[in-house]
DNA sequence: GTGGGGCTTCCCACTCTGGGAAGGTCAAGT
DNA sequence: ACTTGACCTTCCCAGAGTGGGAAGCCCCAC
């Protein structure tokens, strides 16, 4: 079958099986004879493995690691066991990262009136000084406390470094 | 001050001040006379706001527009918290896609050994076809359960991935 | 043989951030 | 003065992942 099959009954796009190919996540496809690339079932059955796994947010890195394993009758489970906790680790922390923001926010939201006057907790929180903010919610502030210092230091003959 | 001393005042590395200023974000800072970039306190300020706005997730096409309200004393709160609001349903969003990626995977790497053999239910779940994966799983799709068509029509439009 | 749809390659867009090269500038120490 | 080292400038390139579109060839049914 041609790209256009292949993506339909894969749900990876041409464009992106031509790309999965460019970067080396696939080998190369068969060609026609004017040049058209060509599928066999079992290329469907690798597309659909990608497909699926970035469904799962799998990185392309991960998938291409995740594909050799496949193909590898003599794979061992706790390779991809490993890969997939790593993940997993990796979405955690992200949902832990998007969680604290979505809650800072509805905080500060909930105390905004929302009306035509100008006054808004929102914006008066992005504008405060780091630490201030930092102390709201809690993380650390990303410069520390001595970095006015640090700057002088820096004039000085013979830096630290 | 020079860029490199704001960089370090605001959290906002001075490759990035040059990006914002490239972009429109900000307005081109004022110049020495050999070229070099000099800053006001109060364009620190601006680049803080940037720095808070961006931990929070703020797209930089939303910092923009939060800016401009920041600067418009004639600004009505309702515009600033429809932004916020809107950025925290695109997070709640994005949380609950990731939480069902790694609600997934969680139940598949339990049932994985995770040892020397070749056998692992994770494999086996990416090399399903998208149906089969979706009800071994327990759960239609890692989607809402009335969206078990979900796969296909993500086709076309664009997932936030 | 013609038209429409599929295929090819190639370049550009987006997001945001960083790396690094080549070269000019500044301020200090020798 | 001269050297040195930190700092600044611009410009290009990289990533991850996807899409858009142009220019041109190919295939098949009518």
């Amino acid at each position: 079958m041609n790209i256009g099959e292949a993506a339909r009954s894969s749900g990876v796009s041409a464009k992106m099986i031509r790309h999965y190919e460019a970067i080396g996540l696939l080998s190369p496809a068969a060609r026609s004879r004017s040049g058209y690339r060509i599928y066999s079932d079992s290329d469907v059955y690798a597309l659909r493995f990608i497909r699926r796994a970035r469904d799962l947010g799998f990185s392309l890195h991960q998938i291409k690691q995740l594909l050799e394993l496949w193909r590898d009758r003599r794979r061992s489970s706790a390779d991809v066991k490993r890969i997939a906790l790593a993940h997993v680790d990796e979405l955690r922390r992200k949902i832990a990262e998007l969680e604290s923001m979505a809650r800072t926010l509805e905080h500060l939201a909930r105390h905004c009136h929302g009306d035509h006057r100008p006054e808004c907790p929102i914006l008066d929180d992005l504008a405060a000084p780091a630490g201030a903010a930092a102390r709201r919610t809690k993380r650390p502030s990303y410069a520390s406390p001595d970095k006015t210092d640090e700057r002088h230091a820096r004039r000085s003959p013979h830096p630290a470094r």
